[in-house]
RNA sequence: AGGGGCAUGGUGCAACGGUUAGCACACCGGCCUUUGAAGCCGUUGAUCUUGGUUCGAAUCCAGGUGCCCCUGCCA
């Protein structure tokens, strides 16, 4: 791992010490239960790391368990993919487990309960059992069938379990309180009948399925999880939870609830991006535009910038929305101790040195990456024909602007001193090509005259040069919360159009050829860059990860929006004239 | 007759009754530079509000305000 992380303390790092000091736990487990019903996204990443990190600080061991208590939205596609996800971000689970793994003992649990007087079946509507729940200001009414005598309720359990009842016509209860302030003891629900489809595990073995909040709380019991941890939404739950496992005189779970982290630019709730995969408006779970983990992977982020980001964000109670700029400050900071250096012309221009031998190459050193001396050295092809970019010639440049323009003598990084004397533009007035001279006492780019240039730029020989295609990628939205749409918008029309532009033509330096999916390098002044899996022999395409941090980018930023505020005030100002005008006219 | 949670610079966290209220990112300066990168140095900027307890309150208590969650046979 190229990035320290520095772990600060936080109130559930603070309350697992605490009871270990006190005996309540003498080891600690921990899990991490997904549904098996989507990607993981980077806000998983965070419960997985929380779990996975308290569990390996304390010596303990964390489960991965699927809670998979409903067969009509989960599917074996998604376990996989959420097993891979957490192994690339480097974590090995004790034990896998599923909450249908108890669906057994479940069962037992809920005739204990019957037999115990505790639970009822009801056979009210659906549309009964809401309105009879009450409301946030009313207490909710009893069922009718809440009295029914035990044997009767056992032998309609078991008649729900043999399927001798249709979906959604009767339910097996708790029986709690229905004036509890709290909804969630309000006689919850412990089993629904769901005919089909099969499920993912057991098949048609069960047509009754435990409701989450019969089978989270037990499952973690079951495998003596010390430390439930979740997020906030479940702290109205855990009073139903302890209530279960007092019930039930099983293992003793503590619960302890922390706030999701949000990321701006982007959304990150598990409807809204199936939203985007399914109508197409993203390419897919793997778009490197996505929040999902494996669209971060393919974006080219390391798991290691990915555990630091989250390190930093730390844990609290409060809900939050970090800047996605520090998530990128992290990929940035791991990324330039990594990634080897090379370099690549994305919007090429064709510059050719008029005083450079025809058809002579020459062979120059390049540093493969000056944080890392191990890194060692390549080299790179020189010629009299090369490209560099677009935005590196000025005609007329602006002020501080540091690169090639007519007169100006820059250095080609690790070649030579050149300075353009020339340049040649087509019938719309584009630039097309620049030509220059070089000093050939500057190769390698030291003036022995010890004259300092103030320009660098990055340049490929034309002739060595290999094509290859670059997936620029922006944010996804153009506002930092597409949740928070106004009246009549949909976090959809927030989308930024330019997410995406695929460059083609790019000219990359032909030590490059033999890249493979996955490899990472800083192409210099630009930014870093993954090889996409849809690579092929004769087709080598890049994704750009991130950008490297650009003064001059935010320079020139900075005078476009000065120029639109100039021009909006000097409108302003017309206007104001025009109609003092007018009324001196009329 | 509602219940539960949360409030510290622009953002995310820390300070656990005693610090000039700290750190990171961002921002703004400067130094350095064969990447306008990286690195280094520095500046600006915060305790929701009103009371109370206390020698002393960001921290404890009460009221107020604001935000989030809860009325699935979803998880």
């Amino acid at each position: 791992m190229t990035e320290e992380i520095n772990k600060t303390s936080h109130f559930i790092r603070e309350a697992v010490a605490e009871d270990l000091a006190s005996g309540r736990f003498s080891s600690i487990a921990t899990r991490f239960p997904p549904e098996p019903n989507g990607y993981l996204h980077i806000g998983h990443a965070r419960a997985i790391i929380i779990d996975f990190s308290i569990a390996e600080e304390n010596g303990g061991f964390c489960n991965l368990r699927f809670d998979d208590t409903n067969p009509t939205k989960e599917d074996v596609e998604y376990v996989d993919a959420i097993k891979e996800d957490i192994r690339w971000l480097g974590y090995e689970w004790k034990n896998e487990f599923y909450a249908s793994d108890y669906f057994d003992q479940l069962y037992e649990y809920a005739i204990e309960l019957i037999k115990k007087g505790k639970a009822y079946v009801d056979e009210q509507t659906q549309d009964e059992v809401r309105k009879n729940r009450g409301s946030l200001t009313k207490p909710g009414v009893n069922s009718p069938y809440r009295d029914r005598p035990i044997e009767e309720n056992l032998e309609l359990f078991k008649a729900m379990k043999e399927g001798e009842f249709a979906d959604g016509s009767v339910v097996l209860r708790t029986r709690i309180d229905m004036e509890s302030g709290n909804m969630n003891m309000r006689d919850p629900v412990l089993y629904r009948i769901l005919h089909n489809p099969p499920h993912h595990r057991t098949g048609d073995k069960w047509c009754i399925y435990p409701m989450y909040d019969f089978a989270h709380g037990q499952s973690d019991s079951i495998e003596r999880i010390t430390h439930s941890l979740c997020s906030l939404e479940y702290e109205d739950h855990r009073p139903l939870y302890e209530w279960f496992l007092e019930e039930l005189g099983i293992f003793k779970t503590r619960q302890i609830e922390f706030a999701r982290l949000g990321l701006t630019y982007t959304v990150m709730s598990k409807r809204r991006l199936v939203k985007l995969v399914k109508e197409g408006l993203v390419k897919g779970w793997d778009d490197p535009r996505m929040p999902t983990l494996t669209a971060y992977r393919r974006r080219g982020y390391t798991p290691e910038a990915i555990r630091a980001f989250v390190e930093a964000t730390g844990v609290a109670k409060k809900n939050s929305t970090a800047d996605v700029g520090l998530l990128e400050h992290h990929i940035r900071q791991d990324l330039n101790k990594r990634a080897e250096r090379r370099m690549a012309v994305l919007d090429p221009l064709k510059v050719v040195i008029t005083n450079y031998p025809e058809g002579q190459t020459e062979i120059l050193e390049a540093t493969n990456n000056p944080e890392d001396e191990s890194a060692g050295t390549r080299q790179i092809p020189f010629s009299r024909e090369f490209y560099i970019e677009k935005s590196d010639f000025s005609e007329d440049p602006p002020n501080k602007y540091f690169r090639l323009a007519p007169g100006r003598e820059v250095r080609l990084r690790y070649g030579y001193f050149v300075t353009a004397t020339d340049f040649v533009k087509d019938e719309s007035g584009e630039v097309t090509e620049v030509h220059c001279t070089y000093d050939p006492e500057t190769k390698g780019g030291y003036a022995p005259d010890g004259r300092k240039v103030r320009g660098t730029i990055h340049w490929i020989s034309a002739e060595d040069a290999i094509d290859a295609e670059v997936r620029i990628y922006d944010r996804l939205f153009t506002v930092p919360n597409p949740m928070s749409a106004e009246e009549g918008k949909d976090f959809t029309d927030y989308l930024n159009a330019d997410s995406l532009e695929t460059v083609k033509g790019c000219k990359l330096e032909p030590g490059l050829k033999g890249a493979r999916p996955g490899d990472r390098f800083q192409f210099e002044r630009l930014g870093y860059f993954v090889v996409d899996p849809d690579t092929t022999d004769g087709n080598l395409i890049f994704n750009r990860t991130v950008t490297l941090r650009d003064t001059w980018a935010r320079i020139e930023k900075a005078r476009a929006s000065e120029k639109m505020e100039e021009n909006r005030r000097r409108k302003q100002e017309q206007k104001r004239k025009q109609k003092e005008a007018a009324k001196k006219a009329g």
